[in-house]
Formats: structure tokens, sequence, C-alpha cells
DNA sequence: ACGATTTTCAGCATC
DNA sequence: TGAAAATCGT
């Protein structure tokens, strides 16, 4: 199929920089693979062109995309990646202009976390902590050092915020670690400040696609705008339909901000939407019509009619949760959809719980994505720790992590006992624990258990200048001892199984990825990034998720289950200025629907403990009437309505035919 | 160092 | 309500 006027504009434009206002299902990365394309026959090189998305299954999508749009080959040079591993190359690279030394760690969210409570106030309440931690990240989100953030501190909180950031990243600086928002915060900085950096990387970097632009956050667009430069080379690509995630920081505004920064931009709207049928999307038209619009799109649909949308009123979660897996099951069984056609979708995980119940019921295979601390792979993480230390003997919190798994008779006592001493020498735990006259101050025992790490460790290292990282990451897992600690403490014995797949798995990513010597830093770090293997897909089954894990993904048939006032939208969302936020959501959820759409809401609903009385979502009433089908669940009703509607089917037939 | 009991908290969740 | 974290008790 070739593309429309609009998508053509789009890939052709490459003089200036270009907004390209994607609407739901109107084709986007097929606008972006395109247009890659189109560069590389353009004259641009491969290794100058970079596209960048948020989440590594964005990017893995489009590396594949593109390859079988050109060739393999000729993919390969291109940079197709996500925001923060942008930022980590370019801290790999200019890790000396960071004042990082090669091998740095880089922090998971956890570790983070960790690092922060030990520096804020001890028993602090949980919100009270999180509101702390919101406003430090807050002024790296604003690009403020910790002095400066001192400097604009306007009230005691903030002075408190800002003095625990100026700690956090002096405990990083002395770790030789980041964060997760370093690699956006400290590569925006350096760019900012070092004019002659700036220009190499404009100078690498000679065309930027940006994917999903209205989620990024300020920093974000700070580093993008540093990157691209006056020239302004880019596409951005974005929706501000689609903006769902402002709790987290991202800005839609940036979508203006562009047009302010580069007078020059070009907008190029895409408008046909080639997923839904012409129904639902006016649905989805009608109910985003309630939110103002930045800019103004009207999205349509060469598709037919369609069935109408049904609203369902059910009596409680479990009768919902049943009615949709009944109707997923029957109509599976009449047309011969595959499982993965379907889809529920629900504001909150624990929503899934009815759901799932329901489901397997009626034997119906399901999948639920999502859902953040499912697969938290503790295997990973403990062996990533080795790396982390072996690359980086700074990296306290990597120490701490891998001296206790396998236990080595090394308890909290000890490490009290060498993080006081380490203190005192301004040294970290790996190089107190390496010295002679500290083990000598430890009892006898826990001493020698510490010398043992210490050697095991500085073997590994020396053995890492003559094997690849694969081949190094295998013996680091056999000679820890941490394969007997999983046959050890793992009961199941599937699970073992599982666990050693997976730490084979992260050898022969290894092995993948490493070339040249000194891979192993560079590659311990991108470990940081990766959230979930490739494998792991969901497979051939009707796929319950969140409506924010919907995002990007579609279905012919979709339940919309919840769909009260209250949880969507939701009870914080409805006051402030979030319900249009709320609104956004209910629209992306609409727009995942291809063929049909099937809303429901529960009446009652157990809350905290007690039973309440749920009003059916305002959104419902937004929606267009004339396109939904109400269906109470009273079975009298319903099957009057049946009759009243087959009735006036009959008595259409009967004027028709009598026009005949 | 561990298992039992009490307290707390309840929205999405990437890198 | 119910799961997870924090605390208690041995």
């Amino acid at each position: 199929m070739s593309l429309n006027s609009a998508q053509r504009q789009a890939v052709a434009e490459i003089s200036s920089p270009l907004l390209v206002l994607a609407g739901a299902g109107s084709g986007k990365t097929r606008v972006i693979t395109e247009k890659i394309a189109h560069l590389l026959k353009s004259g641009y090189q491969a290794e100058h062109i970079y596209a960048i998305t948020f989440t590594n299954k964005a990017a893995r999508e489009m590396r594949e995309r593109v390859a079988k749009l050109v060739s393999r080959e000729a993919a390969e040079p291109l940079t197709v990646c996500t925001f923060h591993a942008l930022g980590l190359k370019l801290l790999q690279i200019e890790h000396a202009a960071a004042g990082l030394r090669r091998g740095f760690s880089v922090l998971d969210a956890d570790d983070a976390l960790n690092l922060f409570k030990e520096l804020a106030p001890k028993g602090l309440k949980n919100d009270a902590l999180f509101a702390l931690r919101n406003l430090v990240g807050k002024a790296k989100d604003d690009g403020l050092s910790p002095d400066e953030a001192i400097k604009a501190a306007r009230s005691p909180r903030e002075m408190e915020a800002a003095s625990i950031y100026a700690m956090y990243q002096r405990r990083l600086s002395n770790f030789n670690a980041v964060d997760f928002d370093d690699l956006i915060y400290l590569p925006a900085r350096m760019l900012e400040e070092d004019a002659e950096l700036r220009t190499r990387w404009q100078g690498r970097i000679r065309y930027l696609l940006m994917d999903e632009y209205q989620d990024t956050n300020r920093a974000q667009y700070r580093m993008v705008r540093h990157l691209v430069g006056p020239r302004g080379a880019f596409t951005a690509v974005g929706d501000d339909d689609q903006s769902i995630y402002s709790w987290r920081g991202a800005n839609p505004e940036n979508l203006n901000d562009l047009a302010r920064d580069f007078p020059s931009l070009k907008v190029v709207k895409l408008e046909q939407n080639y997923r839904c049928s012409s129904r639902i999307l006016r649905a989805a038209n009608t109910l985003i019509a309630h939110n103002p619009h930045l800019f103004e799109k009207k999205l349509w649909s060469a598709h037919a009619d369609g069935d109408p949308i049904r609203v369902l009123a059910c009596r409680d979660e479990e009768h919902e949760a049943e009615r949709a897996a009944a109707a997923i099951a029957h109509r599976q069984a009449q047309t011969k959809a595959r499982w993965h056609d379907f889809a529920i979708l629900y504001r909150g995980n624990h929503q899934a719980r009815a759901l799932e119940k329901a489901l397997r019921l009626v034997s119906v295979p399901y999948h639920v994505s999502g859902g953040t601390a499912f697969f938290e792979r503790v295997e990973i993480k403990d062996v990533l720790a080795y790396l982390r230390l072996l690359c980086n003997p700074d990296d306290d919190s990597a120490f701490l992590r891998a001296v206790q798994v396998p236990k080595r008779e090394i308890g909290t006592t000890t490490l009290e006992k060498l993080a006081l001493l380490a203190g005192s020498q301004h040294i970290s735990l790996l190089r107190a624990a390496e010295r002679i006259d500290v083990q000598k101050q430890l009892a006898s025992r826990p001493g020698a258990a510490l010398m043992q790490f210490a050697e095991m460790l500085e073997r590994w290292r020396r053995a890492g200048q003559s094997l690849d990282a694969g081949a190094l990451v295998a013996r680091v897992i056999e000679e820890s001892g941490y394969e007997l600690h999983i046959q050890a403490t793992v009961k199941e014995p599937l699970a073992v199984a599982y666990r050693k797949e997976n730490l084979q798995e992260l050898v022969q990513w290894m092995r993948d990825n490493g070339k040249g010597r000194d891979a192993l830093a560079d590659l311990q770090a991108q470990l940081a990034l990766l959230s979930h293997s490739a494998r792991d897909e969901p497979g051939n089954a009707v796929r319950l998720s969140t409506l924010h894990a919907a995002k990007g993904l579609e279905f012919n048939h979709v339940w919309l289950v919840g769909l009260e006032d209250g949880t969507l939208p939701h009870e914080g969302g409805i006051n402030e200025g979030r319900l249009e936020e709320e609104r956004r959501l209910m629209y992306v959820a609409i727009t995942r629907a291809k063929e049909t759409l099937t809303i429901s809401y529960a009446e009652h609903k157990r809350k905290f403990g007690d039973i309440e009385r749920q009003k059916p979502s305002r959104f419902i009433d937004e929606l267009p009437a004339a396109e939904i089908e109400r269906e109470g669940d009273d079975p009298e009703r319903d099957a009057e309505q049946r009759r009243e509607r087959a009735g006036a089917h009959l008595a259409n037939l009967a004027a028709m035919l009598g026009k005949l």
C-alpha cells in the first residue's frame, strides 16, 4: 500500500524542522521508517541518522521494520534507541567531561530509591518521602545543579530537598555512578555548557527522528534542542491527544515550544485513521472534542460504520468480568477469531484480578501485560551487581548486593564495621575490603571471607583482559557459586530452570553485543536499561492490559471495563486539571479497537472494605448517543430491548418490502 | 536470623 | 478488603 499525501509530505520534508501530528492509527511508525529509507536515499549516511523512542520495545520494533524496508546491512549502522540509551552512549564517550571514570555504574530505580532513603530524614512517612523525592526529581528535570537548586529554593521544603539533592549527587559521584535521570540531565548540561562537545555531537547526529514526542519531559527537550542545534534537522512525531504520562513528568507543552524555538518549523497532520471502524472513530472524536486543543485535527476513517458500540451495565465487578469472559468465549467460538484479537482494558492493575478469575473459569487463555513487579528478575540483578563491581570498584551499592548473595558468612555487623572503616578513610567498601589493615580490624572469619571475595573479583578482572564479555560473565556466574545458590534456595525445579535460562540469556546477550576490548564496561551499564527480554511474548491469548500499557497496540475486539466515575476518570484526576488527561486515556482506549468496542461498568463495587454504589462514568455521556447501544443487566429488560429491536427490524423490512 | 503479628496503604509504571 | 511492609518476639 502506498503512502497518502500527508504521509508523503512528512517523509519528504527534510530541509526544515518538522513536527508530525499523528492521530491514533494514522501510520506514524510507517512514516518514521519510510523517512529513514528516504534519508538514506537522499545521501544521509546511516551512522548519522538517529531515531529515538521511549521504550526498548518501540526501539526494537522500529529497528525490525526499518531492516525490512531497506536491507539488514543498510540498517545496521543506524542508531535506533531510547532517550536514555542515547544519553548513556554520550556519557560513555564523554565520561571525562562528566567527571566519571570508565566503567561507571547505572543505578536502577531500586538502588536509587534506597540511596535516597538513606539520605532523607529518618522516620518520614511514605508520601512525604516521595514528595521530597519528586522535588529532587523536578530540580533535575529543570536542569538545575545542586548548587543552583539551593539558590533557587523558595521554601523550607525546597531547601531541604535541595540539600538532600546535593548529598545524593555527591554520593553518586563517590560511587562513580549515575541514576536514570542523570542519563538525560548530565548530557543536556554538558551539551549546554561545552561548545566544542556540542559541535562534535551535532556533527555526529545529522538527522534526528523522535517518536511519541508528547511524552518528552523538559530535560529531554533540552537535550534534544542542543543535539539538533540551530540547523534543526529533525522530525518529531507526536499526538497531544495521546499524552497520558504527565504524571511522570511528560510535558505536552513541548509540542508548542518546538514552534517557538524553531521558527521555520513545518507542521504536517496525519488525519486518516487506518485502524478503527468509522463508528468507533466518531465516538473517539466526539469524546476528545470535550478537551481544549492546541492543534485542531479531524481524524477520519475510510472504513465502514461497523457494529454499534455497546454499553453494558453490570451488577458488580465479578458480574462484569463474567460477562466479558462469556462474550469473548462466545464470539471466539462463533467467528473462529484468534485469541490475540481480543483485549480487555482497564484503568488500574487491581482490576485484572476479577477478569483473570472469570477467564480461567471459561478456559480462555489470557496474558496480563504491564504490571511492574511481576518479572523482577533477581538473578539478573544479582549477577549485574557482580559485573558492576567488576567494572567499578567504587560502586558500594553493587558491593552490598554482591557480597551477600550467595551467602558467604558476611552479615550486617561485619558490613557495618567495614562501612565505618571505609568512611573514615574515604574509600569505597571494596577498596577497604582489599586492605590488609582493614581486615585486621575485623574478626578473623569475616575478615578472611572479605579477603576471599576481593581476591575473587581481582582474579576476574585479570581474566577479563583476555576473555570476551560473554565468556567472562559465564565464568562469574560459575565461580561466584551463583548457580549452586539458585539450586539451594529456589524450591521448585521449574523456577530453577527458568532462572538458569535467564542467566544463559544474559550470557548470550553479552556474546552478541560484546565486540572489542573493554566491552564489559559499556555493556554492564546498558544492561541496567534493559527491562524485559525479547522473549516472554504474549502469544495467542486474550490480552489483559492497563490503559497505559495498551498505548501503541491494536485489537479487533476491545472490552473496556470499569467505566465508573472514580475509576475512569480516576478519583484523584476528577478535580484538578487532570480530568483532561483522564479523557485522553479514554480516547487512547477507544482507538485501540478496530472492529468492535464494548464498554461496561459496575453499579456496585467494594471499596476499602464496604460496598459502594457507583455512578457510570461521565465519559459515557460524552460519547455520541447515536453510535451506542445500551444494555442493562436485567434479563427482562434486555429481552424486552431485543424484542423491540427485532420488532423495529421487522417493521423496517416490511417497509422496504412495501416499497418494492 | 527468622517467622508471626500488626500496621499501613490503596493510580498509571518507562528507563 | 487484602497484600505488603514494618515491627515484634523468641
